[in-house]
DNA sequence: TTCGTTAATCGTCGATAGGCGATTGTAAGG
DNA sequence: CCTTACAATCGCCTATCGACGATTAACGAA
């Protein structure tokens, strides 16, 4: 049972960093394939992006398909999943009605 | 925008280690407050144990109450709701019906 | 084939994280 | 008061992470 904590801890590791938050945010807004823009908009050397787009896939997180000469990157949702399972599983509290009940925070 | 993403890194670095998220199962098995047991049941020092507890409870994850000699520790699940939040957005393309759709998991 | 572009890999560095034993602080009990 | 138990903090060390420039690999175009 605990054995998933390895794979969980990989998943949340995967996010734990603002520059790959920052990828996962224009991978989903930018619908198409995109290669080096990445580069551009984070604003961190190639080789550093490069090792963060690494890690996302090792994860699962993203997927990389070869398009020519650049690489198509695109979103994996479903690798998080465990990862919201276990958080939902911590939450069992307010109501799981439906969704995100308690939006507006126990404070 | 973007300012998020150190939040929501910070929430994932949280989870990012195997011996906090067993810690965090303990405590949700755990309905009373529990003190040194966790160093037990981790198999890791206490000053470690310490340490993952201080890194919880910085990032809001759980609180922690003085309770004599002892501490009683608490889940605060509200807390990761941000990070929940954060890969529901990733993740619209399977129906955003109500709540949790992909329960079945996609694959 | 040669050239230009793009991404991955390598080597190095400093910063951070994770682990431990030892020490200190605090609060109940004798 | 002193002692005892528990938790937090303090060095100290090793391992991993994050960032970079430089190099290499792969592919399309000329």
């Amino acid at each position: 049972m605990q054995d998933q904590d390895l794979e969980l801890s990989e998943l949340a590791k995967a996010l734990a960093h603002p520059a790959r938050l920052r990828i996962l945010r224009l991978l989903l807004a930018t619908p198409g394939c995109i290669g080096g823009e990445i580069v551009d908009a984070v604003g961190l050397a190639q080789s550093t992006v490069s090792e963060h787009l690494r890690i996302l896939k090792t994860a699962g997180v993203i997927t990389g398909d070869i398009a020519g000469p650049r690489i198509c990157y695109a979103l994996n949702p479903g690798a998080l999943q465990p990862l919201v399972a276990f958080i939902d599983m911590l939450t069992p509290p307010v109501g799981d009605v439906c969704g995100v009940p308690g939006r507006e925070e126990t404070s």
